[in-house]
Formats: structure tokens, sequence, C-alpha cells
DNA sequence: AATGAATGAGACTTCATTCAT
DNA sequence: CATGAATGAAGTCTCATTCAT
């Protein structure tokens, strides 16, 4: 990612450690420069590495992008996977850990951000997204809705269907990373929790207490 | 576009009619390409027109994409000026028309949408975007908080903050935009109406009572 | 040549008054842009016509720039010519007057000598000028030479044989033609023929008495 | 430059071997065809090199031409930079052997002499020229003229001061290289010689003596 | 006689890929 | 494993020429 003054290490490296360098590399090259101006030579070098090493490890740079935007999708995957995993959790716990995961800071990185955007900008990879990580979102969906459902099958029925809500949850969260890239002075990950909190409250008072900002890490 | 066989016909036109001609064709070449690959000859040859035009009308690619982004956001941009400032209107009415415009037949397309996201996954057109058509999304954002404002001075207060509540409208707008492109099944544009509808709905449920659809055509 | 603040004199003209503007259009051009840069439109810019002008006048970009050489070598031709012509000149009036034409102050012009020089510089120009227009030259060495002889004849032989002499008297004309234009600081009109006079006067002190640069101008 | 139809061995090569060849194939381009006509792929093509090795070498068209440029000068600076450093040699020695060396047959070459006037023909190579190069040219001029001082120190004192008999000299050298390339069959390196001799002969006969052109290579 | 919008061949340049080392 | 010189297809841009007006 920098001018790299140490001497690069030449030497042999584990086939998952330079797959990663060179995506990580990706990452950057493509927040900052768009898919468009993203060359092989740019990441290649922002790894530290020679042109040719793609080739080795990913045998063409379509691959390389693709590997990368699977890469994104897995790692958030896996995050909100983990927290609906977790039996010590409540549903109320289970869906604000679900919908806040992907605002935790190293997975909201203002260049991972921006290089989502960056394939979703793209027919080609819009339709990879859909055709392999897709499923991750149906997924995510599913859950949210079964949550939302718990909890209302636990208290007063809300106003909203659950089907409804997951929309609007979803797509707020959405809309809240858009905003995060475009104008990071206007929303930033703690105004977009709140966003989502309050629209949580307006639906689960007694789950999502409002007002309070504190209590956003207390749910009940 | 199509595949005539007889040779152009090289007649003249005004040349804003040109203009619009390849303004046309790079959002299509666009949303279906995606930036990178939105070459000059597919931009030139969607427009029926040789590929020596754009020099001609533009001077440069570059020129021609930042014109096509400034008229999308144009177009919108005098949209919902036009429900704001129409006097017959109240504050709820001019609410509902100013979040909603963007989900019009005709600027909602499907191709507008992958457009704009296509410039917003580019570095450089985020950046062009900031500077040049930025204070569109900042007029917009102070309209829908001074509108919230009113709506609140004439009955209960709400239970958020207008500002909170503008963030909210805006960034799930965005992110129906999004939705709305990349699950077209899933997301569509009643839907999205509706999604915008329940969260108004469920601050001001005496403007925007909640629950018939119907009602979104008779804002009182 | 300027940027013309009158309005352009769109009525029709003589045919003979729009050659001569784009040809001197073109002496410009050349001289400022060099060949490789000279386009028609700059060409036509400067003449303050349009750019289908060409076409009617010359048919090709090509025979403009060889009328433009033409123009250039015939000029220069004429105006020795008169000279050598003149029946009140002495041999070595003539001598002078023959080898000083090129050094008036309206032939060798800034831009005439770099447009000269951008014709030289081009392989295909050499060849035109060679097939059209070298016989110009051809004439003008047998005019010194004769005239040599003449001189030779009237007086003392002189050390170096007049064919020889005649060569050193061309080509050191051309070498501060080049001086002249590539350091103007350097080598100006006065400077070049004080070294012509030089030459001239180490071989025939008595016709072109050396030292007083007065004398020039009054050659016996 | 041949039609060879087996595949370029694409065999590396040292970094100044590929730019020698690159600039080699440029001189001749450009005596053959022009500055205006000297196109990447007749340049690249004659160097038996792909049409991308330009950007890898010089980044681009106008530093390989510049760098052609540099070398022709720097080239030739280092021939009669030699030969007045020579301390073997007398002043009337190296006198003749600096003005002499531009007419070496390997740097008097038919196309290295074409290629130099592509360049002065066009004004952004003069510019060029002036601002990098011509501080050779100002070398040489204060060499010859410090050798004509010393000349005239040992001997009778010239009819000219030496600062015009530079002038002479430097720009009746250049019209001797423009004959030669313009009328090969009228000036070659002999007679241009024997014209330089003629000049320094008129001046320092005892140095330079009259008459044979063997006397030319035993220069006292 | 004159204009200039439009064309499209061809120029320079970029960059993914290859492959000898 | 890893390098990076080399390739050449494909991109953007220039500009001489055409032709309806």
């Amino acid at each position: 990612m920098d001018g790299d003054q140490t001497p690069r290490p030449r030497r042999t490296a584990p086939k998952e450690v330079r797959r990663q360098q060179l995506i990580d590399a990706t990452i950057d090259t493509i927040a900052e420069l768009g898919v468009s101006r993203a060359t092989m030579t740019e990441i290649t070098g922002r790894a530290g590495l020679s042109i040719g090493i793609v080739n080795l490890h990913f045998d063409s740079k379509d691959n390389l992008l693709k590997a990368t935007l699977t890469h994104l999708a897995e790692e958030l995957r896996l995050r909100w996977g983990a927290i609906h995993a977790d039996a010590a959790l409540g549903p109320a716990q289970k869906l604000w850990g679900v919908i806040g995961a992907a605002f935790d800071a190293d997975i909201a990185t203002r260049n991972k951000m921006r290089c989502w955007f960056g394939f979703f900008g793209e027919a080609r990879y819009r339709a990879f997204y859909r055709e392999m990580v897709a499923a991750y979102d149906d997924e995510r969906a599913a859950v949210v809705e079964a949550l939302l459902r718990d909890l209302a099958a636990d208290g007063a029925p809300p106003a909203v269907d659950p089907h409804a809500l997951t929309q609007s949850l979803e797509c707020l969260s959405d809309g809240l990373w858009l905003g995060m890239m475009l104008y990071p002075d206007w929303v930033d990950p703690d105004a977009a929790r709140q966003r989502l909190w309050e629209l949580l409250s307006s639906h689960f008072p007694a789950r999502f207490p409002p007002g309070a900002t504190a209590a956003m890490d207390s749910v009940r």
C-alpha cells in the first residue's frame, strides 16, 4: 500500500499469504482508482510483488477481482454468521448483532466499502455477485426476518410485517454504507447504527428502547 | 444499436440533439457494461454516430461521462425541485413528492440506476460528483429536514429529531435504489415507496396513515 | 494570423486572393508548429476561413503545402532574377545582388526561413523540391558561377576556381540562413551579409574591398 | 525491416541495447519519412520490435525523438571533443579536426544528416535543441574561436577577426551539410572538406596551404 | 463561393498476458 | 516460486476529407 522501503520478500511464501497480499492490494486499488483503473501493475506494485505473480496464483486478472469480491462477501458472512450462531444471545441481541456486523470497524473500512461499490457499479461483477455470493444476502434476509418474527411472537405484534421490515433494514443498511462512503462527514458508523436502532426502536420499543445511544450496547 | 446496412445519412442536427443522443447512449452503455467497459466505439455505435463525434461535441470521453452524470443529477434535481416549488401542495405532500421523485418511472429507470452506481463505483467520478453535483444532495436534505420540522410544528412532536430522520429517509432511499438495481425481483418501485411510507408513517401517523397503500396517493 | 476581431469576409473573393491568404497562413503555421502539427483547422483558422475552403482552392492539404513551397521558391527566384536581368548593373553588382537577395527583409522573414527548413526536414517535400523547384537552384548556381568567371576575366585570376567558390557561396548562404533561424541572436541579416562579403572580398579584394561594411552598398 | 515469417524470439536484452536499437531505427525513419510521418509502428517495425516497447524504454514517442536528437548531438560532441582534448595535436590540427569531425563518414551519414534537418524543421524540436543541446554549439564555437586566436597570435594577423571567421566556418559547415543532404551529387564530403580548407587557407595560408587536396591530411 | 458538422482511418498509448530466466 | 522484458490487441484521440446546406 505504501512505497515499501524494505526490500520486498522475494523468497517463497505460502500460497495463501500471497493470495491474501494480492487481494488486499486489489481492495485498496479498486477503492482508490476504481475498477477501470485498477491495473495489474498498480495492484502488484502495491502488493510489493512482480506483475507475473498474478498468473501464478489467480491465472487472470478477472479471477483476482472475483476472488476479491468473494473474500469481502465471505468476511461479512462469517462475521454475522458467528453472531447468529452464538447460543448465548437472545433474538434481539442476535438481530442487532447481525445487522450491525456490516458496520464493524474492520468490515466497514473506507476502502472496503469503496471496493464493494466499485464492484456493484460494474455489470459483470454484479452478475458474478448474484451468481456466486447473493445467496449470502438471501440467507441474511431470511435470518433477519426469522428473528423479527421471533421478536413479534414474543411481544406485541409489530405494525409492519416482518418481510417489509426486513427489506427496510437491509436497504437502510446498504444506504447508510453508501452515505458513509460518499459523505463520510455526514454519515459515520455511529450515526449509521443509531439510524438502524431508531428503525428497530419504532417497531420494538421494548427491546430497542428509544433515545439512549448507550442502550445500543445492552440490547435486551 | 441497429444493424443498419445503409450508410448513415450524415445529416446535421442541432448541437443539443447530438449531445443528448450521446448522453443517452452513454447511460445505456455504462448501465450494461460498467464504466470500465464503456468504450467510445460502443457508446457512439449505440448512438448510431461515428466515433469522431465525441471530440466534436464533448472534446473527450471524460467530458462526455461527466456530462452524463451531471445530466442525471440535474434531471432528478429538477423533478423534486418542481414539486417543492409547487405552491398548491402542503408540507406532507411536498415531503412525499420530494422523496418519491427518485422513484418515478422515468427517473428510476433500470439503466439510469445502474449508471448512477457505475459512477459511484469509480473514485474519480465520486470526486467529480462531490465537486459538481453534491450541492443538490445537500439542498434536498435541507428541504426534507425543513419539511419535517414544518410537520412537527404542526402536530405532535416526533420521536426522532428531524436531522436524524432526514438521514434515515435519504439513506433508505439510496438503499432501496441499490436493492432495486441488484435484486429487481425483491425490490420494485412500489415496494420501495411503501418502505418509505412506513418510515414516515411511524413518525407522522396522522399525515402518513399506516396500512393502506392506496393512501400513498392521497397524502393529506 | 491573429485572432481576427473583425468579422471574417464571408463574401466571395478573387481566387488568387484566397489562395494567397491560405499560403500565407500555411507559412506561419508551419513556421510556428512544424509540418507535423500544421493541421487544416489551424491553417484555415489563421486565414480566417472555413476548413472546407482548402478543398475548393487546392483540392488537398498536400497540394496546399506544395503550392506554399513553390510560392516561396518563386518569390526568391523572381527577386534575384530581376537583379540579374538589370542591364544597369555590372557583374560585381549583379553577383552581390543575386547572393544578397536571399537576405532581403521580406524574403528572409523569420517565419519564411522556418518554413523553408520545415520543408527541407521532410523527405517527401525534399523530393518535391528537387523535382519542381531545384531548377531554380541550378540556375542561380550557374548565374553565380558565370558572374564569377566574368569577374575573374576582368582582373587577376582568383585563387579558387569559380565552381568551388560558387559552392562555397551557396552553402555559406544556406548555412547563414540556418544560423539566423536557430540562433537569431548570434546571426542576423547584417552579420550574414558581412560573412558573404568577406568571402568575396578574400578572392576579389578590388571589387569587394575588405573592411568597410558601408562598402557593401556600393559595389563597384 | 525484413519479412521474417517466424515469430520474434522475444529474447530479453540489456536496456541500453534496446534503447540504441530504437534510436537507430528512429534516425532511419525520420530520415526517410520525416518527423511528421515517423510513426511508432514504422519505427518499431524497423527495429524489429513490438510497438509496445517504446513505452517500456522511453515512456512516449516524444521522449524517444528527444533521446534521438540528444544522441546525435552527443555523438558529434564526443567526436570533436576528443580531438580538441588530444594533447598531441597543435592548434591548426585541432582546428581542422574539430571542424572536420562533422564530416566523418560515420557522423555525416546520409540518414543522420536528414534526421538532423528533420528535427531542425520542427518548431518544438528546435526549441528542445536550444534548451538541451545548444550548449554544445556554443562550446564548439568558443573552441574554434580560441584556436583561431592561437593561430593568429602565432603568425601574421588574419584579415578577419576570429569571431567573424568562426561564424563563417560554422555556417559554411552547416550549409555544406544541407548541400550534401539536398544535392548529394553536387556536394560530397570531399568537396565539403575542400571548401572549408579553402576558407581557412584564405586566412592562414601558411597553416592551410592552398591548392593541394592531399595537404588536408597533413595539417601543420 | 463558402461553410462546418460529420466521418473514420490511423496515430499514440495502455495494459493483460506470456514466458525465458 | 518468482521475476519483469516483451508483446500486441484494443483503447482514446486527431485530423484530412466529404458534402448537405
